[in-house]
DNA sequence: TAAGATTGAAGATTCAATCTTT
DNA sequence: AAAGATTGAATCTTCAATCTTA
């Protein structure tokens, strides 16, 4: 009798693929922190961040591409980079042009942290995602989860940089 | 010279759809997660929570197998109840044979806001997923992302209960 | 001892408001 | 007025510890 409140829509293909995202997203993300934290004191967010600055020219980027880049909020941007800079991975520099802009640059001990960290992480997160897909069907996700709403976005942004 | 710090690896087939993911997720998340706030009053979590529920004989569930379907930790889902018994939508209701657990009912009055809800939000992920995928596309996402963990998993208990 | 559940403290992120500079 | 950035308050979630029952 129950169970069957809300009918056809509710099954619908986009939701099916909204509540995997949700779900695995969420699953990757507990799994590939715990690593990241026990092994390199980083959050998830923290090593995205080292990584798109590390991939720029001059390795520093304006906080409103980073918040774009990580699909964060300024403030969110703010406070996460309060934490780098504490660590002394990232440190504040200011734009000769624009005296509104403040630049995130990754310091030295920056880098050799992305280095550090990397190895192990990328083999994580390798381990995760080969273990269940072919190539080609790694191949095919990424493209499609192109098209998702911040992703061509944030690729953009890191072309331009 | 620089942005080249990490090399082959570092572009890796799973590290690009790792990084689709985690920018995805936020993006969806943002949009929908603002609609049903605006609309509704409830974060994507209460939704979810109410839509387990709601799929369930009894509109009943263990907090814990509500903790594997939404990917929350034990206590992540004691401060979402709480919410939701706040407003009335689930109430707790104890289990006769096992005094250690609780159950996390849907009232009347939950399963009415869900229903209200359900169908401004479900347009919304509809909208969001059909305006960039096909519908064999949508398919194909759906096939592939079962496989990521934390999703068969979800589905399990939703069909065991 | 295990399992289910809750609690206090802490962390991460957001919103709204604010400040400065353009 | 708009853009970049920050701040205080609030929310969501987790971790570690605890409690109760099996």
């Amino acid at each position: 009798v129950s169970g069957q409140v809300l009918t056809d829509q509710a099954t619908s293909p986009a939701i099916e693929v909204w509540v995997r995202l949700l779900r695995g997203h969420a699953a990757c993300r507990r799994s590939l922190a715990a690593q990241l934290q026990a092994e390199h004191g980083l959050t998830v967010n923290d090593y995205e961040a080292l990584l798109l600055l590390s991939r720029t020219d001059g390795y520093y980027m304006r906080r409103v591409d980073l918040a774009d880049g990580l699909q964060l909020t300024a403030s969110g941007v703010t406070r996460l980079l309060e934490g780098l800079e504490e660590q002394g991975l990232v440190a504040k520099t200011t734009c000769p042009t624009d005296a509104r802009v403040t630049y995130a640059k990754l310091t030295k001990a920056g880098l050799k942290k992305l280095k550090q960290a990397s190895s192990s992480h990328i083999a994580s997160v390798q381990a995760l995602f080969e273990e269940r897909f072919t190539r080609a069907e790694l191949a095919t996700l990424a493209k499609l989860l192109d098209r998702l709403p911040g992703v061509a976005a944030a690729k953009q942004d890191d072309r331009a940089v």
